[in-house]
DNA sequence: TATGAATGAGCCTTCATTCAT
DNA sequence: GATGAATGAAGGCTCATTCAT
């Protein structure tokens, strides 16, 4: 409904404009235009507020990261991988800001269980693309490379997102996860 | 002074037990068995209380990082390499659990200019150390290597520490680590 | 009509399940099934609804006493007494706790004047009864002693419905009753 | 401490003026002439506010009424008779308004064990008192004559404190309680 | 008439911070 | 320096009531 759109999208932009912190139900529902009533007509409390929040970036981050990841299947190893990456690198871009204060700045108390989850399932897929192209890969345990991969490449990406303060060229970055990836995976770039 | 060190050490360790949210200056003063108004005395806020638990771990983690990673300058890369790693996950073994709220709860207005600061420290420290190795190495551009190194390895290096939902073992984890980095900066493992 | 009687029921049942305080208009509606919408429709306010349980359980009780004690007014004094005793019993397990509740948890500004209009009709109805018995009785005053019968068999009448911490048995209490009145007004029993 | 009393006095007095609904800790610490945060320094809730005032007024009516009624303990039992009637009327007169909300607006939540305790004590006082009068009484079971007695007083006591709506004069109301308990208790009055 | 989404005043409570002693 | 009572702005949340459909 467009009152909890509106909710959703306020909690949203205060989230990124202001932090964890500057988040207050009154303010959200000043925001979204609605009373502080109907805010919680729809969400229980402040934590289900950003859980909704949370629960709609992953959503969208997942279906955007499975629908690009599935052109990397029928590639070879050498563009699968940059595929894969670029899609990795596109789901971060549906909202980087709202993704970092996400990852980075939600308390304990407002922490969901589906954080693991949501990991886990990625490791699954990933392993599954690699599962064809066995033959190239010198790793020795898929599970294991998956979860190597799953959490390197996931930091790594938001390097380009982010100014560098010594000035290394974003582009740049963005190649260099292939190769390491590449590199670990089949022992070549 | 012992009353700042009782502080100190009351601020973290409910910053460990309970998390960010519940950190309030009455209660830490009441932990550290001093009175709100010497909290106050030594600290003109909440935030400086942070700041400086943040300090405090961040230059402890520095100077164990400093100090094992001078071992690992005089070694051939093979063992330069796990020797390094050693050192990274050391320094995180100081405190886990406050470098995991340190880094992942703390909120905006509380978050200061130099975390990035220590960082770009470590990825000179890296590069110098990577420096004598240089005809070994097939990475292009030393400073963009160290960027990725030093996120990466950040990254894996908190695997090891929380359980795992699908089971990997935490000493493979460790020892991948290495095999990721050499493969990378070498090409081989 | 039958939203009213669902709306009332609702409002007595919360009432007795979960007290004065856990009452409030949506929940009553929800209840009863209705619209909150629709429960404005018949009741101005909150206020008019537990003024209308309290108004429909005092009908009842009034009903109840008035249909039973006329039974009481062609016996003789001595079978008369506990014959109205065990009338105002009657009326009061119409609802113990609806009744409970009605008389010792509902904030002012709910109580109504007709509060203490129910009891001088109660007191006229009994010195009614009474004249007839004029010769037997030692009372100087029949409409103080109403007033005293009135309140004190009220009082009274409330033991047996609650569990006795002492351990005092309701059946005894409830004879001791006709006991008490008995013997104010006729000096024996 | 002065600001504890202040805040009780605060409590008792919107109570008796204004009734429980209208409690609220806000305008409590207003008359109270402190601030909020005050009043949660010294009272974990608005419960624990309306316990202690509770709490203070047992306190003082207990204590007026075993004073008072220790010098019933040498009299003949129709001279010790009024003079309980008189301690426990005494007793009521402390502060009979706040005595009246606490009695009968209190909502479940607040409402604590100790309200049975007290009048378990009373009885069982009641039942030390009569005991050396036994010869004189003609009741069967003294404890279920404490119970009738302690209920039917109370219920009496509170008569003269208020208007009747049909004028019937509270001097008379109080001698009558004499009348009513002694012929209960000894067949005469 | 019935509905139920929407409203918003107001209540309970927390906690960073001050300041008189 | 040390103390801790006191402060009060601010935030989470409830619920009686309204009104457009």
């Amino acid at each position: 409904m467009a009152t909890v759109q509106a909710i959703l999208d306020a909690t949203a932009h205060i989230l990124v404009s202001d932090g964890c912190e500057a988040l207050n139900t009154n303010r959200v529902a000043e925001r979204a235009g609605v009373s502080i009533g109907s805010l919680y007509q729809y969400f229980p409390n402040k934590g289900a507020l950003i859980g909704a929040v949370r629960q709609r970036h992953a959503d969208q981050t997942r279906e955007e990261l499975i629908t690009l990841s599935a052109q990397a299947a029928h590639l070879p190893l050498k563009q699968a991988v940059p595929c894969l990456i670029d899609a990795v690198m596109a789901a971060h871009r549906i909202d980087p800001q709202l993704h970092q204060v996400l990852e980075r700045e939600v308390p304990r108390q407002f922490q969901s269980w589906d954080v693991t989850e949501g990991e886990v399932e990625l490791r699954q897929l990933l392993q599954a693309l690699l599962q064809p192209h066995q033959d190239q890969l010198i790793v020795s345990d898929l599970a294991l490379a998956s979860l190597m991969l799953v959490r390197m490449v996931d930091a790594l990406v938001h390097v380009p997102l982010i100014q560098d303060p010594l000035g290394i060229d974003p582009k740049a970055v963005e190649q260099e996860i292939s190769t390491v990836v590449l590199r670990y995976l089949t022992g070549q770039a």
